[in-house]
DNA sequence: GCGACAG
DNA sequence: ATCTTGTCGC
């Protein structure tokens, strides 16, 4: 059973990261796309009760088809700080992926994984934690600069932090529509990463893993208890 | 010091 | 993330 440990405060968040920066692996180019299993996880709030549902939507690669599901139901451990989601997220995440009958081949994260202030960001974290090869998929460019990309699905533009550094990928995965942003987690490339999120969203801007397991945790939390 | 800031 | 109706379009 997957655990990350909550933090007491922000500094000590701050100190885990920078500690498990060290096992994140980058050399890896990770699974090829249109084949084996991929899972896409998301998590829903209710504040009003404190709640937190994740979900884990496991697809066919070659498909898109849902091969299996899970949720899990939590306490919200920690706040929203901007750089620390991991710490917000993770606990519930994990305990939906340990639902699963068999591990993914990867993991697609709703937000980012090396893009982030101390290079560590939720996919990362994921990664690391699970050992399975991961990616993160935001919707927002946080605190990134890119130029415009291509106007064409495929079109991409390097993501870049405020030193210059590319810590990812501005993708447009339709036509004319805002690009998505994509990073590594851990164990695959951008490249590759890439060409994962192009595949799993032939039809909609963000990837039927992360769209099939949003609305499976939304789901959840209007049925939890 | 202030503002901005994945979800 | 979440609060929220109707509405434009395939």
């Amino acid at each position: 059973m997957t655990m990350v440990k909550t933090p007491a405060d922000e500094a000590e968040a701050r100190a885990i990261q920078d500690e498990l920066r060290a096992a994140v692996v980058l050399d890896e180019v990770g699974p090829p796309p249109g084949r084996g299993l991929v899972a896409g996880v998301d998590v829903a709030y209710d504040d009003e009760r404190d709640l937190v549902a994740a979900a884990a939507v496991v697809l066919d690669a070659a498909t898109l088809d849902v091969v299996e599901e899970r949720t899990a139901v939590g306490r919200v451990s920690f706040p929203y700080v901007p750089g620390l989601l991991a710490f917000r997220e993770l606990p519930t995440v994990l305990a939906a992926l340990d639902a699963l009958s068999a591990p993914p081949d990867l993991v697609v994260c709703d937000g980012y994984g090396l893009a982030h202030p101390r290079g560590f960001g939720l996919a990362c974290h994921l990664g690391v934690v699970t050992g399975l090869p991961s990616m993160g998929v935001a919707k927002n460019p946080f605190t990134f600069t890119y130029d415009e990309p291509g106007a064409r699905r495929g079109d991409a533009a390097a993501l870049l932090a405020g030193d210059g550094r590319v810590v990812g990928r501005a993708l447009r995965t339709q036509d004319g529509i805002k690009p998505v942003y994509v990073s590594v987690g851990h164990r695959i490339s951008l490249d590759n990463a890439c060409a994962h999120a192009l595949a799993l969203s032939p039809r909609f801007r963000i990837p039927e893993s992360t769209r099939r397991a949003d609305s499976l945790c939304r789901r959840a939390l209007r049925e939890a208890s």
